[in-house]
DNA sequence: TTAAATGTACTACTATAATAGTACAGTAGT
DNA sequence: ACTACTGTACTATTATAGTAGTACATTTAA
């Protein structure tokens, strides 16, 4: 369900969280569904608990997940933008400052822009 | 001519090397000027040489400058693409694969696109 | 009440990034 | 040759990020 790789030099508590919001997006996993809890999941990678946990509670942060002590941890409705949202946009446009800066054309943007979004699966 | 922020969490060589990218950038420094030695412009930030040294390292490495010993560090004329456009490219890309994942319009996009590419002072 | 699942909290270890200290080496002018 | 400038190289210190260890608290079902 989920797969580390070590040879990357991302950390692993972020691979998890990708993977997860991978799953979320394409919706291999639902609202309100259970996720694998912190010792399962870390078992299965043959990491530490608290690896999955920091993973979780980012998630949580920023309103992927909800967490119930005793229960378990859940997919959340989303509800329009979430932080993560904003911090993504943020860091486009800090970047776009940048190779605006450097000089580089507004056409080499768009022909990623219109690459990514037209990947089809979605709308 | 360089300030900077100790306040801001981004390293004083981050800040160091976006001021020179920027100076360079908007003509404030041209092709074969000398840049501050590593010890002057040190003093004069307060801050340890190698600080400075890091970040010159840093903008010869991608291109920017060029450094001789004994000599100075200077602005290097650009070619085309260098390491530091392909990085920023590499990562809004990623960016972006992020964003449409999480299901945002591409209209979102684009209208920061067009604000950061219209701030006017470039051709 | 007990057991087994769950998430949580706190501490500790380790690796790496950021900065600093000090010594070295090349260049230029005197 | 000497001096004062330049960049370079190597080591040391410090802060922070990433991961792990261990104990705790809640829920659920037997």
């Amino acid at each position: 369900m989920i797969s580390l790789s070590s040879l990357s030099r991302t950390p692993i508590y972020q691979q998890i969280i990708e993977q997860i919001l991978a799953q979320i997006a394409c919706g291999a996993l639902v609202p309100d569904q259970q996720l694998p809890g912190v010792r399962n999941l870390a078992n299965d990678l043959g990491i530490n608990p608290n690896t999955v946990v920091k993973a979780y509670t980012e998630l949580e942060m920023n309103g992927y997940i909800y967490s119930l002590q005793g229960k378990g941890s859940f997919v959340k409705k989303r509800d329009g933008d979430n932080n993560l949202v904003s911090i993504k946009l943020e860091e486009v446009e800090k970047d776009l400052n940048i190779l605006y800066q450097l000089g580089i054309q507004k056409s080499r943007i768009e022909e990623i822009l219109n690459r990514v979004f037209s990947g089809g699966h979605h709308e």
